[in-house]
DNA sequence: CTATGGCACGGATT
DNA sequence: AATCCGTGCCATAG
């Protein structure tokens, strides 16, 4: 099976070659963009940079025509605008440089200042690109070679970056697999403290009746008493986790104060004003150079005086450079407009929690927008929104069908007072008027991390045993 | 017999 | 056209 294509070694052939045709800068994440712009802008003489304008009275620098949409709220409704975003050192126009923000630390920014001062340049973009490959777990779904393959770099610089990433905190991160996120841990562990010999091989090939409980099968099949078996297996559920990357999250990512400054990554803000719980919600579009790159005009009146091949070969750069505008500018006016309609309807998704999303598909959009439905993809994909809360979320969330009946299940089966089962959840659910079948309520269970009802029986057990021993 | 997970189907969505 | 999602059916474990 092929990978999917992906966006960006297609980009930098368009940068270079010649563009013809109306680009896809829609599909792109923030950093794409600006990665590509960077390199139309090298490219191209016939492009230049300009200054936003300032808000007379908010001082607010504006990338669009018109007045300033926070001191002139046009009409009732969400406040959606341009911005750039609060990085640094990418804007070469010297406004704007925001000092760095005091913020909690990433997963992303804490592995790479881990393994940042062994690695070369090269290494490090490398260790870039797998870290921001990592999955929520913190696991690396990609094989080494797909990764070598799609940043053109030797197989062993890729391994020998992912290794290195591997021998970071949180332990397990980086690993190609559970079971290997499992032994990475075992291994650093045995460094320090003595571990069960039962341990390695239950993981290596037992793991699957371990998740069931079926202690008296793997002893069997080890040769080993039922009492050592389930030694290491308190161990494992005590000291492992298959998933590294939630221990990360589990103490950072909790909902923090809002800081403005905290969002460096996603392409959309969703704020609240200040003192203003009953405002208009207010949306940042983070766009790198957009509003500000555009033909020169100087270019375009000195072409007229030049003649020959030297008048068609600049005509042509003019003519790339007024595509690109118009692009760009497109491809931003969609994206405000996906902003306007999310924080209208999704309001109290925005502000509250998973359970008052309200379901919407991307063709409703793109009917209520009269764009094609593959515009409206585009523009959700590769793309994150920052919420008050601080939480960063891909903006496909905002059309996840079952993330509100997810987080309804959830609640039940927290606030259960013995184990119920799924039929029992279903029932409980269809009173609550969301009727769902048996089926899709197991399902939903497993997506949430929850065990089945038999299993959460032991695991009450285990934990008041727990308890009462400390 | 009950609870659950695997598989596959069909319709919706992308 | 490809993928995703909810669901029903069936096998299996307890």
């Amino acid at each position: 099976m092929l990978p999917a294509q992906r966006a960006i070694p297609r980009i930098r052939q368009t940068a270079t070659a010649h563009l013809t045709q109306t680009m896809n800068l829609l599909g792109l994440s923030r950093a794409e963009q600006g990665e590509f712009l960077n390199s139309v802008l090298a490219s191209n003489p016939a492009l230049e940079l300009t200054k936003p304008t300032r808000c007379p009275t908010c001082r607010r620098a504006l990338y669009l025509p018109g007045p300033c949409p926070v001191c002139h709220p046009a009409r009732e409704g969400p406040i959606v605008f341009l911005a750039t975003p609060p990085g640094r050192g990418r804007d070469e126009s010297g406004e704007e440089n925001l000092p760095e923000p005091a913020q909690p630390e990433r997963l992303s920014d804490f592995l790479l200042r881990q393994i940042g001062p062994e690695l070369s340049p090269e290494e490090r973009s490398v260790a870039n690109y797998l870290i921001a490959r990592l999955d929520e777990n913190g696991l690396m779904p990609e094989s080494s070679a797909e990764a070598a393959r799609y940043l053109h770099q030797p197989l062993a610089v890729v391994e020998k970056v992912l290794h290195a990433i591997q021998r970071c905190d949180p332990p397990g991160i980086g690993a190609t697999s559970p079971i290997e996120a499992l032994l990475i841990q075992v291994e650093q562990l045995a460094e320090t403290h003595d571990v069960p010999q039962a341990v390695r091989p239950i993981i290596l090939e037992h793991l699957e009746p371990l998740a069931h409980g079926e202690f008296g099968l793997i002893a069997r099949a080890l040769s080993l008493p039922r009492p050592e078996v389930e030694a290491a297996a308190k161990f494992i559920r005590l000291n492992l986790t298959p998933y590294p990357g939630r221990t990360f999250l589990g103490h950072d990512h909790q909902p923090t104060a809002p800081d403005p400054e905290l969002y460096h990554e996603a392409e959309m803000v969703f704020r609240l004003a200040p003192n203003a719980a009953e405002g208009p919600l207010i949306v940042e579009v983070y766009a790198p150079l957009v509003g500000r790159l555009r033909v020169n005009p100087e270019i375009r009146t000195l072409v007229k005086t030049l003649s020959g091949a030297e008048r068609e070969n600049w005509e042509g750069k003019v003519e790339e450079a007024a595509l690109v505008e118009k692009c760009l500018r497109q491809s931003q006016v969609t994206v405000l407009r996906l902003a306007a309609i999310l924080a209208e309807e999704q309001r109290a998704f925005i502000l509250g929690t998973d359970r008052e999303l309200i379901p919407m598909t991307r063709a409703r959009i793109a009917a209520r927008l009269e764009v094609h439905e593959s515009t409206i993809s585009r523009a959700v994909s590769r793309k994150r929104a920052a919420l008050p809360s601080g939480r960063i979320v891909p903006l496909s969330k905002f059309f996840d069908r079952s993330l509100s009946v997810r987080d309804v299940v959830r609640s039940i089966i927290a606030e259960e007072n013995r184990p119920l089962t799924d039929t029992e959840v279903a029932g409980m659910l269809k009173e609550r008027g969301i009727p769902v079948a048996r089926r899709t309520v197991a399902k939903y269970r497993a997506m949430e991390g929850i065990l089945p009802a038999a299993l959460r029986r032991t695991q009450r057990a285990q934990r008041s045993a727990a308890l009462s021993a400390s």
